[in-house]
DNA sequence: TATTATAGCGAACGATAGGTCACTTGTCAA
DNA sequence: TTGACAAGTGACCTATCGTTCGCTATAATA
């Protein structure tokens, strides 16, 4: 039970944090919302702080589980198509899944006060997904898919705005479904402009 | 000598609030750092939240001053170089200028606790590059420097790694210069893509 | 010169924050 | 059955927050 308690502070850490920033979160309200009071709180983290060190911990794990290791590395299409099909179904998990929303919310929010926040935010909203297209765009060159290229400017040029696309749907909910279609539009655009002639 | 006061404080609000959040920044070190004691700062403004709306518009009267007006617009170049060239200086500027630089960053911390500035960060970080660039891209497609394309989607897919490597600039100043000549990189890579072939 | 508004000051206010502590309850092992 | 420990409670502490108020000095106005 005890942990499970301290998991769920955790979670609800996580979403307060992500909706009012560190400093704009209490711990009574926190901890109203799991049903205690503040001082139980204590019985699982000596402070504030602890928790919030606790949290990108977990984040940290979560992030290099999820995206880490070179076997959870997506499948390199087959097809150009195939790559648009990919690219919605990872747009569709990120935008959906409310953890990892509120992630993305948060090291915005907190990128500037916290140090580890920083580099999550870098690895998060940049290189993480460069170095993985890179991977992908540099097997769709070997197979012939794309034309011959610098598989990491490609990565970049593809995964820039669409993740500029995703933080527009974090920050206008209501704008979601228009931007999920220009993601669409975009990844079009991109294997028109860059995918191997034999393939036209 | 009032007004000038009052102005001061806003330029201080703007340094802070950029920092730590509006959360987290408090009454009485802001007015210390303009020499002054905390009860001071209400001869000026009746609240916390007033210094917060107060420099919210200002930076919507400053930016609407800057990129507002069509004829603030930039010329159309006149060889794919000079994109290069525009971009570049461009560039410099928004990430050397520190009020923008700290304009950034108070959008990117508030922009999910204040509406305004929520509106604010997707013109700044999204919409109003991709504009401005769609009138650049179609002005050159006229004078046949860019292949004839869709000049939005050409805007937004220019704008969007540039804005977030410059993102990247002001999340970590240490690589802005590394920064600076991948936005370089990109943009040759960019007119090399969708150059009109007559230029080649 | 007399008056008045302005800008700054220092003391104090109530509210609320994070954090501590003695105490109770329930569970499980010895 | 008993003892120990984990988990939760409520009262309380101190610090700090935003804000108010009465006072003073200055400078412009009448």
């Amino acid at each position: 039970m005890a942990k499970d308690t301290k998991e769920r502070i955790l979670d609800e850490a996580l979403r307060q944090f992500s909706q009012k920033g560190y400093d704009g979160t209490n711990i009574r309200e926190l901890t109203a919302s799991l049903g205690l009071v503040k001082s139980s709180m204590y019985k699982h983290y000596k402070s504030k702080e602890e928790i919030w060190n606790s949290l990108l911990d977990r984040m940290i794990v979560y992030y290099n589980e999820r995206f880490g290791s070179a076997e959870n590395l997506p499948p390199v299409p087959d097809t150009l198509d195939e790559l648009v099909a990919m690219t919605m179904r990872m747009v569709d998990i990120t935008v959906h899944d409310e953890r990892i929303v509120m992630t993305r919310k948060l090291l915005s929010i907190e990128q500037y006060r916290d140090d580890r926040a920083r580099q999550l935010a870098t690895k998060h909203f940049l290189t993480g997904l460069t170095e993985m297209f890179t991977y992908i765009f540099d097997g769709m060159m070997n197979k012939g898919l794309l034309r011959n290229d610098d598989p990491k400017m490609l990565a970049f040029a593809y995964t820039a705005p669409v993740s500029s696309l995703i933080h527009l749907c974090d920050r206008e909910p209501g704008k979601a479904a228009e931007a999920i279609s220009q993601i669409k539009a975009f990844s079009r655009h991109f294997i028109k402009t860059y995918g191997s002639d034999r393939n036209e």
